[in-house]
DNA sequence: TGTACATCAGTGAACGCGCGTTCACTGATGTAC
DNA sequence: TGTACATCAGTGAACGCGCGTTCACTGATGTAC
């Protein structure tokens, strides 16, 4: 019973050679969800077409559905991975409130403001997360609670309630004053709300 | 020189006689305007065609352009509408800091989470507007000066710039929140986030 | 080491559909006489 | 008061286009022998 060759023969039915280097399909699936990333961040999500998406990443369109089911579950997964991101980031942060006040300097920074791409999802995509399938806005949230963790342990690791409410209010008022300062049209009124906006934020620093 | 008989020929020929009535088509336009403003909160911009927006005020696709040279002229006019809309709100309420308070709890309260349609076009569409033509940033520039003045001068009449800061927190915190309460899966959380919200907002009563 | 070959990541044309926009037209309107 | 008519708000079919998605195919890959 058992013995090698039944094992052999198990493992070659389950598992039939890889014909390709093992990591190359994650690598360009992980290289789509980047490029979207960034596409979504600029031209919104209803504004960007498979066929562009596929070309960021130097691909046909036709090889979209070899990697997703769908644009659905693609942009599920770009919102993931870019709540990830800016998790991670927020980990390699100075630790307690000096990491959050350099944040914000960055947050609240005209170059984030021009550079929507680059930046923050919740920015760029939040109203329109809001309009998503319930995948897409269930990957948010679990984002989300990751980033407020990490922004609640940097304001008061031993209160953790009244941490997590001040969390909110310093990511929700961020987000808000970065989404005015990028339709205001005037850049110097522009600069005066991001500048006013660190001030009110500080608030929560406190 | 001059005489009835000139003024009467200048007349007819600069104002032809009406057919209709006078006030037709702009209430035409006008109720186009205001049904286009809950379809673009509820679907999206990008995601409102022309002939469901003319379906919805009663007409067909063809007679859109008798009303507006482009689907941006609309989003233009819409985006001006809903703020003087919304500038309107806050005039009605009481004045002082009495109002405000009535006006977040209203503003961050389930029912308007649940229903954007009928809502805060900030929260449904600001990162949106920040992707549309200037035209459409300035509408909302100036829709916003607007209801920011209506908040400062509840907040500290005597003192007009640091209300003006205050009242730029007040309205990008109340935004904020009511995105992240509408994208947030569990409607537990979306509920504490909301109380967390008005918390938090008041911050910038005191 | 060299060759035949099974695998499968990626190609690119095609599908039906809804988009923004145009335009020849219809028919309700109120006026002129 | 009744009728002929100029006006123009609104109709609805059509335009080219890009959308999300499908699919028959190609060709680079690494394996087996």
């Amino acid at each position: 019973m058992g013995g090698w060759c039944g094992q052999w023969l198990a493992g070659r039915l389950e598992e039939p050679v890889a014909r390709y280097d093992k990591v190359h399909k994650q690598a360009t699936r992980q290289r789509i969800i980047e490029t979207a990333g960034h596409r979504f961040k600029q031209d919104g999500i209803d504004g960007s077409g498979i066929a562009t998406l596929m070309a960021d990443a130097g691909l046909t369109n036709g090889a979209f559905y070899a990697h997703f089911s769908s644009k659905d579950d693609l942009v599920a997964h770009v919102v993931a991975d870019q709540l990830d991101t800016q998790a991670e980031s927020f980990r390699a942060l100075p630790a307690g409130r000096a990491g959050l006040e350099g944040f914000l300097r960055e947050y609240l920074s005209p170059q984030h403001r021009d550079n929507p791409a680059d930046g923050c999802p919740s920015a760029a995509l939040l109203d329109e997360i809001a309009r998503c399938p319930a995948g897409t806005k269930h990957a948010y949230t679990d984002g989300a609670q990751a980033i407020l963790d990490e922004i609640a342990a940097r304001l008061a690791p031993e209160d953790p309630q009244s941490a997590r409410a001040k969390a909110l209010g310093l990511y929700t008022i961020a987000v808000g004053t970065l989404q005015v300062s990028r339709v205001v049209s005037d850049p110097k009124v522009a600069d005066e709300v991001l500048e006013q906006g660190i001030q009110n934020a500080r608030m929560f620093l406190g």
